[in-house]
DNA sequence: TGCCATACTTACGTCTCCGTAGGTTACGGG
DNA sequence: CCCGTAACCTACGGAGACGTAAGTATGGCA
């Protein structure tokens, strides 16, 4: 135990550490070192797994400090994953504003994607199950959130089609299912890059196995 | 705490308890009692969530005889998952036999959530995470299990229709991850009639989005 | 230069829970 | 009817972790 950086535990993204033998940071940078660290860990360990002192020791500094900034660990836990469902719900929402419905479809799978790609170890949070995991917070609620959005597109869809609109859930869930179970298996795989599998996904979930594309292409995505 | 069922803590599936004060099972009887509540345990409060005294308590036995049973709390909880496994594993490959890949497909969606529906619990444990956690006993692990399955079958498609056999994992993912997930949904909403949503799902993997039949029908499955 | 707020420390109390040592009761066969 | 064995109990040691009380250093500002 004990692994590495026990004076000076800098994680921050852009530290200049001050250069001096025990590090002084003020609150606001603390507290951000203290998150990252947290998330890291807690992906990792999940949330019974990891002690505060393990944060702390990370952190270069002592319990109390922790306690000082959230409170408690369920404090600093509730942060981390707030934080991290407000940036996966953001760039998924954002992926879906306007447009066709395919393209629709195809965009948020991109995001999601990329949010895992992006922000690894917040997505393993976010899959985990959380401390006391009633149906709040927990990673089926936030799917369901997602789902809810997919759900408004397709009710649209459907009455304009004929279908039956309470169906509706039904196929939003299987579908943010699809793309989300993928995206786990794609964490640890890798194999296809990123819009690549988006591309198939999109092929399959709009054409079936019965009328599967040899070459699907993204119609188009901005960044990477 | 101390929530009923203290003597004679029965909970198994077939027990004449012998009527007397304090109920002295044979090893084998309260062996199964001791896996049936802990699975109960630990898919309403997980592993680390769970003390051995609880369960102890819940058999309306002392600590000792769990230890002598199973010699401690990871011992019962690998019976208890390995069981589950098995369980789940056995009804998904027996469903993925024989006919044609879309009636497979209709089988083991329907295979999946009977076996959601008849072992809520179990399925629960799954899905939660496991102690140590690694990468094995996982529901990751498990789903990639079933997924290799599929993936034969679709690989062997693949090839017949001149499609890239490299791709099977990737599509193979998608599908259990759709029918997983939603799976879950389906285990709090349970709206539809189990049969429907199979119906549903095998219409949206089968026919995509573009092509979606409005009523779809299961050719055939056994029982309700 | 001296003071004071802020960042941080050491040390401790307490609680929960795992796992075990050693003793006790009851069932069933000779 | 008696005795051994299988089922079960009380009681304890000890580790780990949460959270807190009270004290210390440090750096900016008057």
């Amino acid at each position: 135990m004990m692994d590495g950086v026990a004076i000076d535990g800098s994680s921050t993204s852009s530290d200049k550490p001050r250069r001096g033998r025990r590090v002084r940071m003020t609150g606001a940078e603390r507290r951000q070192q203290l998150l990252d660290i947290g998330r890291t860990l807690f992906a990792e360990r999940g949330f019974e797994g990891t002690s505060v002192e393990e944060i702390a020791a990370k952190a270069g500094v002592s319990k109390p400090v922790v306690y000082e900034h959230f409170g408690g660990k369920e404090g600093l836990y509730a942060v981390v994953v707030d934080r991290e469902m407000r940036q996966l719900l953001d760039m998924v929402t954002g992926a879906l504003t306007a447009g066709h419905p395919r393209e629709l479809l195809e965009q948020a799978a991109f995001a999601l994607l990329d949010y895992i790609e992006t922000y690894t170890d917040g997505f393993r949070i976010l899959v985990r199950d959380s401390p006391v995991a009633q149906s709040t917070g927990t990673f089926a609620s936030l799917i369901s959130d997602i789902a809810t959005q997919v759900e408004d597109i397709l009710g649209l869809e459907f009455k304009a089609r004929g279908f039956d609109p309470k169906l509706a859930p039904l196929y939003a869930q299987a579908l943010v299912g699809m793309v989300a179970l993928t995206g786990q298996w794609w964490l640890d795989a890798r194999k296809p890059k990123k819009a690549e599998v988006a591309a198939h996904l999109v092929n399959l979930a709009w054409h079936g196995l019965d009328g599967l594309e040899q070459k699907p292409r993204l119609i188009g995505h901005r960044k990477s």
